[in-house]
DNA sequence: CGAGTCCTTGAAATGGATCAAACGCTGTGG
DNA sequence: CCACAGCGTTTGATCCATTTCAAGGACTCG
C-alpha cells in the first residue's frame, strides 16, 4: 500500500528484499532503541506502540491497523521510539529502509506516500492528546469506543474492543476504572455484547451519554 | 532553517515570495480549519498549537521555539488542524506551499529537512503523551518544567515559564492546581523567582523530588 | 496610580487510584 | 464431557488527589 503510487510490474525488481512475516499475539515486532533499520506495513491485524515510563508503567501512544506503516523513525537513522507489539495474529511486510531510500530516488511519488503516513501518525499522536488524555475518565473511555468502532456501520455499530488494561494503557488511567465505565455503559444498554470483547454499540445513545 | 542543505545565492531567486512577518503576544498566526497554503518558519519568540474541545475547553498540543516549522499539514493539502498563537512577540517568516514544492522539483535535499521537521513535531507529540499526559499531576509539572529549561545551564538552570492557564492546558489540568504545585515548589527551594514567570531551578533537586 | 489580569489559598465535593477478593470465561487435559 | 488452571474482569471499601467555586491578594502594564 506505500506503493499505490507506483507501477506494479516496475516494483517486482526491486522488492525483492522485503520480507513478508507474521507475528503472533503478543510478539514484539520491534523494541524501543532498536537501531535496525526496517519500516512495517500492516497487511492484517492490529499493533500498539507503547512506551514504558522508569516505574515500568506502560503507555500505549498509537494504535496501528491495515495500511499503517509502523516504525517510520527508520527512515529519518533514528533508533525506534517506542516498542511495537501485536495484539492479533498479524501479517506485516518489512522493508528495509535503503530499499525505500533506493526506490524514492529513482520513483520520488513514494515520498508523497510517506509524508501522508507520516501526517497520519501525527493526527493520531493529536487525537490521543485531545481526545484520549484530556477531561474526566468516562469521556475519555467513549471517545476511545468511538475511535475503535468499524465506520459506516450505524446506528448500531460493531466495536471490536482491547482488554481492560490496554485501554488503560490508552487513556493513562486504571483497568479498573475502565471496567466500572464498561459496566455502566452496559447496564444502561449503550452497549450489548455478542462475542468476547465484541459488542454491539448504539452510537445515538453513546454520544448523547457524553454529554452528561 | 529550512534550507540549511541549499546553496544560499542559489535560493535568492526562489526566496521573494517569502514574508518576514511579526506577530505581537496574543495574536493568532493561523486558525484551526484554515486552508491556506503557507508553512512558517520560527525566526523567534515561542507559540503554541491548541486544540478546542465542543465545550470550548483549550488544549496545548505543541509548543514551537526558534527553528520549529508550523502549519506543516499544509505540505500534504490539510487545513490547519489546531490553532497557532504567538506566546510572546514573534518574528517568522511565511512560505507559501507552492513555492516549497518548486524548490522540492529542482533541489530534493529539501525533503530532508522537511522530513526532519516533521519526525521533531511526532517527536515532541509523543513526549506530550508519555510525559505530560501520563501520571499524577506533580511529576507531570515536574516533566514540563524540565523541557521549559534552557538545556546548558547546569546545575541552575534559568526556567522561563508560561502563565499557569497555559502550562494546565499543556498538562490538561487545571490552574489553581498547577499553581499550588508551583508553590509547593518554591517553598522548598527548588524554584526561586527572578522575574516574572522566570525562575532560577535547582535541577538536582527538582529530579529528586520527583521520586517521592 | 489604577485597571485589569493573573496568582494564591481555602473549603467542600467529587473522581479516581489502590488493594483485595470473588467471579466468569476459555481453552486444556483427563 | 467435565473439571480445572489461568487469565481477565468485576465489585467493594478506603484513601488520596484533583476539581470546582469563591474570594482575596499580588503583580504588571499602560
Amino acid at each position: 500500500m506505500l506503493f499505490a503510487d507506483l507501477d506494479a510490474t516496475y516494483l517486482d525488481n526491486l522488492l525483492a528484499p522485503i520480507d513478508n512475516m507474521v507475528f503472533e499475539t503478543g510478539a514484539v515486532i520491534y523494541s524501543e532503541g532498536d537501531g535496525h533499520s526496517y519500516i512495517y506495513s500492516v497487511r492484517s491485524g492490529r499493533a500498539k506502540q507503547v512506551g514504558y515510563s522508569k516505574s515500568g508503567q506502560e503507555r500505549i501512544v498509537r494504535l496501528n491497523g491495515v495500511g499503517d506503516a509502523i516504525g517510520l523513525e527508520a527512515w529519518v537513522d533514528k533508533p525506534y521510539q517506542h516498542t511495537a507489539i501485536a495484539l492479533q495474529k498479524m501479517d506485516v511486510c518489512r522493508i528495509p529502509v535503503n530499499v525505500l531510500k533506493r526506490i524514492n530516488n529513482e520513483v520520488p511519488l513514494l515520498s508523497r506516500q510517506l509524508f501522508s503516513r507520516w501526517e497520519a501518525a501525527l493526527e493520531q499522536a493529536d487525537f490521543w492528546i485531545t481526545s484520549l488524555s484530556t477531561g474526566p475518565t468516562r469521556k475519555r473511555v467513549i471517545r476511545l469506543i468511538h475511535f475503535l468502532v468499524d465506520r459506516d456501520n450505524v446506528p448500531n455499530a460493531i466495536v471490536r474492543l482491547l482488554k481492560a488494561e490496554d485501554m488503560a494503557a490508552m487513556l493513562g488511567t486504571s483497568k479498573e476504572t475502565v471496567s466500572r465505565i464498561m459496566s455502566e455503559l452496559k447496564n444502561i444498554g449503550v452497549l450489548r455484547r455478542i462475542a468476547p470483547r465484541t459488542y454491539i454499540c448504539d452510537m445515538a445513545a453513546l454520544d448523547s451519554y457524553e454529554y452528561q
